[in-house]
DNA sequence: CGATAATGTAATATACTATAACTTGGCGAT
DNA sequence: ATCGCCAAGTTATAGTATATTACATTATCG
């Protein structure tokens, strides 16, 4: 990705302040979480005047939207490569996984994007809200199971809350039990074998009934 | 508990304006979460100058660690009661239940004791990291089988993150799949049975080796 | 080539955190 | 009793952020 940040020499315009101003934000995003971001130190990230973001964006909180739109493409890119790529373990697995290291490895994104005030006011219908919903649909997707529409969606919603808890109270230091000895990436790989588990043996009692 | 809010009428002295604080911003966390809390909205809320919070707590953030530690030690105690009040379910069960349910209905103060950055600052020994280590030994002590500490506590890690992946994910509405049918109430009861019975499972094991 | 819209700037209003210097009044020691 | 101290208030102010308004500049298109 070509990285817009100043033009060479300074002229009126800056050429593609929207899209710089988002790469920017993403970057602060990534250090320091969604309140990281201040649209007067971007500005002067940019070497442009404190309001000229605000011709691009209505306020801080579009241009989070924006920034949070940006961040669930990549990561649904991310996340799709770890299906499809071979490596090991199940497409399930490589995808918890790979899940759990972007939201360890680049944490203030992924709180951008699963834990912000931003996707909780992004209504149903919304770019930001079907943006998540693609990413459940990659983990569904990844159950390599017979689809049972709503039985493996309910195994689906218990990983996604799985990953998600590890990731969020990992960050919080609160995932240390008194011997610290287990490591995250194990954790989540019990969830998703005892939930495949619990899903194969749910399986055998539908068949039983059939 | 007594609500010190202001005192009938106006004296130079407040009388406990710290205790009053901790209350009022029990109040707003609860309405907007952490972020939600003020210290110049606070001191109007009660009748005193701006900076005269500042006169018992070093800063903002002060102030919060102070809510926060409030809010834990009130959290406990209804963990406690969920445990040792008879109900329906095990206690493990109920516990579960309990929990999800404070972080669904005062999720403010959830979040404020389990996504926040006062608490990801709580350095380890600190008496905010120890209050939700006691919670989380209340998690374990529920579980009602053989104490074999490290497994044990395993399981309960898994409990832990997937109650705090479903009150999350929840609140930002990430939770409802296509079919919004599954209640968040079941889910989290799944979890914890077929953590349980991945419990025993290893048992066995244990036991065949023995 | 000139009108106009897009995009930038300067100046300013508002809100919040935090500090400094001053004031008040409760309380213990004489 | 009252004097003086100090904890807990006050006013005034600095600093930083969001956001708006009015104005300036440039790009573009008829």
């Amino acid at each position: 990705m070509g990285q817009i940040v100043r033009k060479p020499f300074k002229t009126y315009h800056h050429g593609d302040l929207r899209e710089a101003l988002i790469q920017a934000a993403l970057g602060e995003v990534e250090l320091g979480g969604p309140e990281a971001i201040s649209i007067k130190a971007l500005a002067k990230q940019l070497g442009v005047s404190q309001p000229a973001p605000y011709r691009h964006f209505a306020d801080r909180e579009a241009l989070l939207e924006a920034v949070t739109a940006e961040a669930f493409r990549q990561f649904n890119v991310i996340m799709r490569e770890a299906i499809e790529q071979p490596g090991k373990g199940s497409k399930l697995s490589r995808f918890a996984q790979a899940a759990l290291a972007f939201g360890l490895e680049r944490h203030g994104i992924y709180r951008l994007m699963f834990a912000s005030r931003t996707m909780a006011c992004a209504p149903k219908g919304s770019e930001l809200h079907t943006a998540a919903m693609e990413t459940l649909a990659l983990l569904i997707e990844s159950f390599e199971a017979p689809a049972v529409g709503l039985l493996r969606e309910r195994q689906a919603l218990k990983i996604w809350a799985g990953l998600h808890g590890i990731v969020m109270l990992a960050e919080q230091g609160l995932l240390t039990g008194e011997s610290a000895q287990i490591s995250r990436e194990e954790l989540l790989d019990e969830i998703v074998e005892q939930t495949k588990a619990a899903l194969t043996a749910a399986l055998q009692v539908t068949e039983g009934k059939a």
